[in-house]
DNA sequence: CAAATAATCAAATGATCGCTTGATTATTTG
DNA sequence: CAAATAATCAAGCGATCATTTGATTATTTG
């Protein structure tokens, strides 16, 4: 029991966060799982770079790879792998001014639908007074998503666009607090005039807060 | 709102956690604030070497330092970093094969009073049938400790067991799962037949179950 | 079997990390 | 005020990190 040696490798967990590309790489994992290629073309990185870093992080044992075709999937290795996850961007949220700031800015200009998290969120949507929508990937959705949500991956945007309501409340998530596509997606369909708002939740948010996610039963 | 920066922010905490001297200042640190030539002392490293990494905590703002004569005294910055720790700690515990095996074989020779923990043990401490002892120094344990708990600093430990019954179990608690003193400590009074056992637990443990600490008022 | 694709590996390079040594800055104490 | 102490800073070093480039290994597909 030589703590010299159990925060030495504590710590390689520590340096497999230590770099923005691979926390984004687990936040991406946190949706679904997914090849080293697509994964390289979502980090804007090199097939070698991606690697190297996917490397580094199953050094941690915070992801592991199957095999499949000439692919090779990743993913977390645990769901508490998502949870270090959140619990290193809240402290981020809570600690680091840079952070503070944005997410300061950001919610001045929220609106009231926005703060509609959790059970209540659910209520509506299970009433039909609110139509949730995702806005990730299609296989992302299918990976789990949020009891009642709609899959309208972005480049279906136009056609639900053309097939919403302009009344019916609608909110749209994405992969959590620092994902644009949310955003931009929001504002979009506000340029539709339709009543949309963003939720800043993904589903490490809402897994730990102990809501219930729905899976699709693969193939 | 944009992704890539913010999760340039979280790397920096990532960054301050990637290295074990500064995970284990950060567990000292929670004890109780400490100087760095204290801290130095500690982690076995030269002055400048520790003030280094606190540094690297700072800039992560993970601590906050104060002056006081010609010593500088840092501390967690936010009781958000203890839970961050711990995060870490839990997350190495349940991946990391080095760790696990660590733990296991030091659980394969525990016994059932080291199970014993929160209200349980409480309710023993309280009613008399257990005494509870600290063995961190005196002020780490004024800065907080287990409520009922008795300050026996390892140097006072021959004292403790002059005056302790050879009847009533003794539980020890010292710095947290990675700290070697309670070990000794309990082989210490094992070794003069006294019914020890020792509690994994240290504060932060202890803070994160929701559980009371109680606090020396300081003069 | 040859060509194409996905991923890893190996070598090289520039940047950063962790530490030491010695100088510098406050602060206290004689 | 001079000496001592605590801490930081600055320069220098070897080690490690992040990336690129090009080669290598599987695997699929024509």
């Amino acid at each position: 029991m030589n703590g010299q040696i159990l925060y030495q490798h504590v710590a390689r967990i520590g340096l497999a966060a230590s770099n923005p590309h691979r926390l984004r790489a687990l936040n991406l994992l946190a949706q679904s799982e997914k090849s080293v290629d697509v994964l390289a073309d979502l980090l804007g990185l090199s097939l070698a770079a991606t690697s190297a870093h996917l490397k580094v992080l199953r050094s941690a044992c915070l992801v592991d790879s199957r095999k499949e075709g000439r692919n090779v999937f990743y993913r977390l290795a645990d769901e508490s792998v998502g949870s270090l996850l959140l619990s290193l961007r809240r402290t981020g949220e809570r600690l680091l001014p840079e952070i503070r700031e944005v997410v300061r800015d950001y919610h001045e200009d929220r609106d009231a639908m926005s703060q509609l998290i959790g059970e209540e969120l659910l209520d509506r949507v299970r009433s039909g007074a609110v139509t949730l929508i995702d806005l990730r990937p299609d296989m992302e959705y299918r990976a789990g998503h949020f009891p009642g949500a709609r899959s309208v991956p972005v480049d279906q945007l136009e056609q639900f666009i053309g097939s919403a309501g302009k009344r019916k409340p609608i909110v749209a998530y994405c992969r959590g607090p620092y994902c644009v596509a949310a955003l931009e997606g929001v504002t979009r369909l506000r340029e539709a005039k339709l009543n949309a708002t963003r939720l800043e939740w993904g589903v490490l948010e809402w897994r730990e807060a102990g809501l219930p996610l729905e899976r699709e039963n693969a193939a």
